[in-house]
DNA sequence: GGGCATACCCAAAACGTTTTGGAAAGAGAA
DNA sequence: TTCTCTTTCCAAAACGTTTTGGGTATGCCC
């Protein structure tokens, strides 16, 4: 152990101490009491005195002091979002577009956000270090995998948090989602009622629990249809960008029964479109294309418009619902979910008569 | 104004108070000076009491109550970013790439970034609140413009922050920045002393202080190598996504005299390079290319290779050291500045005999 | 034994709020 | 007058730490 001094290192600068309450209360000759309780818009206080206060507090330019806030009231008005600190995660386009959505809320709802990268192995610790410094009042939990360990801590420790994304069974906790099951399995359905009977499904990461219920929909859209499982060729995109879209559809025309590309990703499918032209084929003609869209800003779609069906959801809303829920929690108690919707905008000569209006929107 | 309740509506939820150094005080029979004393590594407390204290805290999972922390020390250990609320803003790579570099230092150094977006009306405003609530230690402040206000307060406010990028004339305050003004002005010497007598010079936006430090720098150049001032065409792209790479290069290309570009971002040069292929030029022999590169994750440079003079210089890197400025400056009250490297990676056949290494590499 | 370090520990103040449980004064009602 | 409500205000406690300014042994030296 270091040889510690009695009196810790000093640090180099004092802090400006601001104005307090105390200060307008000596001003005014009132109590801290009253200051406070006009303030705060408490009604034991006379208009008149109010009226005073709330200009004095104007003119000093006071401001309460946040710590002594949080620390009497036992709440933070901050929420943590604990990031996994992996290049990938940094640079998708999905996560900042989530990003966006949180920091408006937030903004709007007057709460801020503490955004953290952390390391696979130093993850949990740093969501138990939040819960027990009490820095924080709740938590965004984004892209679950199956029996996430984080939903369970969060749980366990009874603190206000939401998940991106539902776990398959149970939810007895806070969510925000898109009907992907729904969506995907109408989308093969789709595929199949147009005639194709073999197709490729460019799905992303399965180790999270998004790709997981995107493939099981797939799949028992398949069978629900009679169809071999073999009628769906499945690959796996581990991440949007690089080139990945462009490699696995290369991959998925390898097989010459293929004739539609089911993608997870707008990003692969924009990929997927040189790789199919550059086979040779023409998109939407010789080869049907439907995508997931999650409305990414700044995304030139205009090659894909009217080529290929999309399902359209915006993720920046997702990130709204996120911090709005969790507020929510914080500060009503009750838990809930919200449905992101969903709306699917075919591409030309495509036909959905099976598939009935409700689904298709929502 | 509202009919205010003489009690507040309540809260939901009741806050679960967790351990506290008074528990643990109780539980040991000490008092909570030992106990904080031992556990913040003062020496006037004996090495076997300490052991029995710290081992009570692990196993009682006590960690400090980080807003009591916050309220007696008057610091936070937190540190904003505000960032403006555009859209343009977070789909931007470069300011993601950033944002991994920042959370990655400020993780290592323990300390909490809050992010905040905040409409260009809202900006000032936020800053003050956050001065004057106490809730932060330092503020970061990025693309900073020609005489930013941010600034201008932070300066006058006295609180600690850090500017990545640098005000033309004096720097009084904590900066990170890589070396604009030379890096640009040898781009634009090397592409003359290669033969070139007239070029285009794709800027970012000239409202920001780097894009305009950049434009002076080449045209300090042209002026200093006796060329006419219509050497070079200046076009200028507002945001690095989209299509404005390739606009502006099919532009450039109009002007048949033009046998070299120079771009300020790695995302314009990538989508200009198209628009010179397209054009019926050979890139790299046609068409001499330089480009910024500022080595964003998950891009894929290899059309480039070879063909393409770069200038490589890591945004992560300015990421740390912005929060590891600030940091210092809460912590020791001295500011000072960080100048990222950049190094010229050239192009075949691209040669620089009168540029320096010295600051080639710096 | 007295004086003096040194090692170890603690009571109380302080940080700046919010909240609790009244008190004082005035207005009506009896 | 006296009693009961309102209205308007306030003193003090509390939140959970860190820090200040000591105190009490113990050991050593003379």
């Amino acid at each position: 152990m270091a040889p510690s001094p009695r009196r810790k290192r000093s640090a180099g600068q004092t802090p400006t101490r601001g104005i307090t309450i105390k200060h307008l209360a000596a001003e005014l000759g009132l109590s801290i009491t009253t200051i406070s309780r006009a303030l705060n818009g408490y009604s034991d206080v006379g208009e008149a005195t109010r009226q005073k206060i709330v200009e004095a507090a104007r003119r000093a330019g006071y401001t309460p002091n946040r710590n002594a806030q949080r620390l009497v009231t036992q709440r933070s008005h901050t929420i943590a979002w604990v990031q996994s600190e992996h290049d990938a995660k940094f640079a998708d386009p999905h996560f900042v577009e989530v990003l966006a959505g949180v920091l408006r809320e937030a903004r709007l709802s007057r709460y801020d956000i503490v955004l953290s990268g952390e390391p696979p192995e130093g993850q949990m610790a740093a969501y138990e270090h939040y819960v027990r410094d009490g820095s924080v009042d709740g938590f965004i939990v984004d892209v679950p995998r199956p029996d996430d360990p984080r939903v369970a801590f969060l749980k366990s420790a009874g603190v206000p948090f939401v998940v991106h994304g539902r776990d398959g069974v149970a939810n007895d906790f806070g969510w925000v989602d898109i009907d992907n099951h729904g969506v995907f399995y109408n989308l093969a359905k789709l595929v199949v009622e147009n005639g194709h009977r073999k197709f490729a499904f460019i799905n992303g990461d399965e180790q999270y629990l998004y790709a997981l219920i995107r493939r099981r929909a797939v799949d028992a859209a398949v069978r629900d249809l009679g169809l071999p499982p073999d009628t769906v060729l499945y690959f796996e995109g581990t991440h949007p960008m690089g080139d990945a879209g462009y490699q696995l559809t290369e991959l998925a025309l390898a097989d010459p029964e293929v004739t539609a590309v089911i993608y997870s990703s707008i990003l692969f499918a924009l990929e997927g479109l040189s790789a199919i032209t550059q086979a040779g084929k023409k998109p939407g003609k010789d080869m049907m294309i439907a995508s997931m869209n999650d409305q990414l800003q700044y995304l030139n779609l205009s090659p894909l418009e009217g080529i290929a069906t999309l399902v359209n959801s915006s993720l920046r809303a997702g990130g709204r619902a996120l911090v709005a829920e969790v507020i929510r929690q914080c500060e009503t108690g009750k838990t809930g979910g919200t449905m992101i919707p969903a709306f699917f905008d075919l591409a030309d000569g495509i036909s959905a008569e099976t598939i009935k209006d409700d689904v298709l929107f929502a």
